[in-house]
DNA sequence: TAAATATATGAAATTAAATTCATATGAAGA
DNA sequence: TCTTCATATGAATTTAATTTCATATATTTA
């Protein structure tokens, strides 16, 4: 059985990655840093929305920040998230290629 | 940039794990297979509340039926989400600690 | 075949997360 | 120092996921 603790921590990262935003800044950043109103435009969205949503992201660990003078650069965690969803392209490859194609 | 058919499967796949329930029931699932009743007793879970989840680990593959009888042998999949979760594990300790400590 | 056991499921109720809006903060340039 | 640009944040609203409850189905055993 696995800690309580790290128990919690699954919920964490899960949660954290579970939202479209998220997702999509986090795929925004693989082609490298960005700063905010960077990401707003690479994703369309609104720049409260991205903040917001950046904080999570860099609060778990997913994101680092460095200031630039007046801008934010935000990077993703190569060492972690980079390797996991290389991981995770595979499962979904295999199995749930049905569910993506809609037919349930 | 990745295709949208993938980003899809993302969110799919950590919508899948960002959950109380189907955390403790998959982390139940690591010791063996076992069927409903016995994911019951060992989450102290409800029967109605462990079946729904069951459903969404199998509907996208994290989790595989056998039938036996009347019983219904659940198994983790372990060629995709054993390993998974145990990077997420390596991400979490080294990113995580301070939240999980609950000092924010 | 009736009763018991094992599991599944639809829908209502509950709970939680995400987004938006308005505004604040903070650095930089005129 | 006033204005502008870049980003952050609190709170209200909206939207979505989770759980519960009642009940259905399917298999086995008496």
């Amino acid at each position: 059985m696995i800690s309580s603790k790290l128990f919690g921590a699954y919920k964490l990262f899960f949660g954290t990655l579970a939202n479209d935003s998220r997702l999509k800044i986090v795929n925004v950043l693989r082609d490298g840093p960005q700063c905010v109103n960077e990401i707003c435009e690479s994703t369309r969205f609104e720049q409260s929305l991205v903040s917001h949503n950046l904080k999570i992201l860099e609060y778990h660990g997913m994101v680092f920040v460095e200031r630039k003078g007046k801008y934010r650069y935000y990077t993703l965690n190569k060492k972690t998230i980079q390797p996991l969803l290389e991981l995770i392209d595979a499962h979904m490859k295999q199995y749930c290629c049905k569910i993506l194609e809609g037919q349930r």
